[in-house]
DNA sequence: GATGAATGAGGTTTCATTCAT
DNA sequence: AATGAATGAAACCTCATTCAT
């Protein structure tokens, strides 16, 4: 009993992994059901036993994805040092960005939230609590070097998130900057927002 | 003979038109060439008088869109103090991006450039072209303000611009989050990148 | 061993009851294997276990119709004043034709016979043994009465069960009428083909 | 412009003619809209230049069915000799019905209406207008035989309509009745609800 | 220049049926 | 006896594109 519902849970990420896949290579809308089936190595037909639609698994693939932003913070927030943690994570995030990693699927999830509510609304409802969850962060990682609370706490965590997502921007129109120039930068810039 | 060109192009841009309005509300692929065509005003097999097929109207959009980004970028370059303006026009962003512009727009482009060699392209032959500019802009306002050049200007110019696609993935994502408290935090990044 | 058997008889019936159920709403064609089983309590596979296909279910449910029509002419040919019994019967069919009772599925079997050739031999059989036993009911109620055998008894039975076929095709056309209205006439219509 | 309008009708009335063939031989359901686009000598894509889905074909369908009827009865309208016409009628009809016309067509309608909320008000909405020009005709019929208002003739319309259908009906079931036997008790039944 | 009828491939989805367990 | 995962064909429908007018 235990094995089979694993056995169908596994089947389901199976056809999720396919599907982040094909919407990377294709987007949501490019990529079609017969492409998702061959990938996931299951017939068309057996999807719709795991997927009432296609939108079904292009919201659990935003949920998924969603999910991973979410796991990252969480990581963060257990380190020693966090407002260094913070900035190291952000040149890990532009070696990541440059071996191709999730950028597409990150905007194909953008653009689908432009018009899609349901997609919107796990958008929003998942960068709340991403948000959120860095500004405690952030705090918590001010008080373990003895700096004062910010007044503009949620302000400034709106920039950061903005730079991180902004370079995933960057990454697409122009991969060929060099990372420790921007690095540099990029770190300067955080330790500005996060340790004045 | 002059008159017949400039209809012939005027009519190119109704299809431009409403083709970046169907694009920015359906995206690329939802959007089908009969919804262009009503939108247009135009019947569907007109259509392909201008355009060879629907792929080319995408490029067309896209070119219409970088365009729109080396405008702005141009027109602060004869501003009187090219630093102040470009802060000032980091504002201006917000407060277009809160009126919901052509946020959707960016993103469908961007989403499509990741699969679309074509427009990967032209968005990285455009980018190309306003991170120059940005960075003899800067130059300039630098000069003008009596300030040395940069040695880092190429990073420092691509997190600038990271910051604004950034603030337009964050528009999206939340829209919500107060003009000013937002605009205060910016400006002071900026001047951060901008006048030191 | 009987027990076994009859165990086996229930589970069918109870596809039947679920498929009149699920046939009547929505179609032999409309409604689905997978609809079957969840109205049967049962699961789709097993259904296979009592039924070859499809089509077999449907033999069945055409049969089962049948020998529901044959069992009320049955019960008339018992009654005491049979020709009062059937004209009373009348009224009833319209009673039950208002709450909706099996018109849908008889209009169903008879579309399906219109194609189906082995649902017409079933229909056809069925209909054969109906009238004949229908004749021979009039024939009895009339001895009773001590009236002549009719000469155009055939026609006169035809005409007989036209009308009430007709008036379950009327509860579907026009199910307001108000049915002491229509009782009277109907009676009066009955009477003059049975006592005359 | 007046030809191409009439272009557009004759395609589409191609398009129903086809539609009632298959819907008569395989069901509503039954035909696949390819079936309908081979009779029809079109391709699948442009029956949907015409009809918005299958549904809006079967409501034509449903509708000509309709209008069909209400010639009938119009036609009876402007005899010299009403009451006949509708009694000879009757006979035809049998005739008519033997020869395998719509009698599938009717009863696929009614059992779709059982289901199908559009094509019930559609029925019911033909079937009032029916029904009272029917029995407009008998009014006038028996005026001009100097015959006395009916009382019940809203309940008489109702029966003769029911045996009328009930006909179309006892086709399927039983095709092989003599028609002059029936026709016989037919116009007896008839004349006892139209004259007396 | 301008239309819209016409096509056919391909999209998502459903379904009867089978089979390993 | 009983399940439900699995299939693949076929259903309805949409769409980019072409072409006669």
């Amino acid at each position: 009993m235990k094995t089979e519902q694993d056995r169908g849970e596994a089947r389901c990420n199976q056809v999720l992994d396919a599907a982040a896949d094909c919407f990377r290579q294709r987007g949501f809308h490019g990529a079609s059901m017969s492409e998702l089936a061959k990938a996931a190595g299951m017939s068309v037909g057996h999807i719709y036993h795991y997927f009432e639609n296609k939108e079904a698994i292009i919201a659990a693939i935003v949920e998924r994805d969603v999910a991973e932003i979410l796991a990252l913070l969480d990581s963060l927030h257990d380190e020693e040092d966090i407002l260094q943690a913070l900035i190291r994570e952000a040149g890990n995030n532009l070696e990541e960005a440059t071996c191709g990693s999730d950028d597409a699927l990150q905007l194909e999830v953008l653009a689908e939230a432009t018009r899609n509510p349901k997609v919107l609304a796990m958008v929003r409802d998942g960068d709340r609590l991403a948000r959120n969850r860095l500004a405690e962060t952030i705090t918590k990682g001010r008080a373990m070097r003895g700096l004062a609370p910010l007044a503009d706490l949620e302000a400034r965590s709106e920039i950061i998130i903005a730079l991180f997502e902004g370079l995933t921007c960057r990454n697409v129109r122009n991969p060929g900057v060099p990372l420790d120039a921007i690095a540099t930068v990029l770190r300067s810039t955080l330790q500005n927002l996060l340790e004045t």
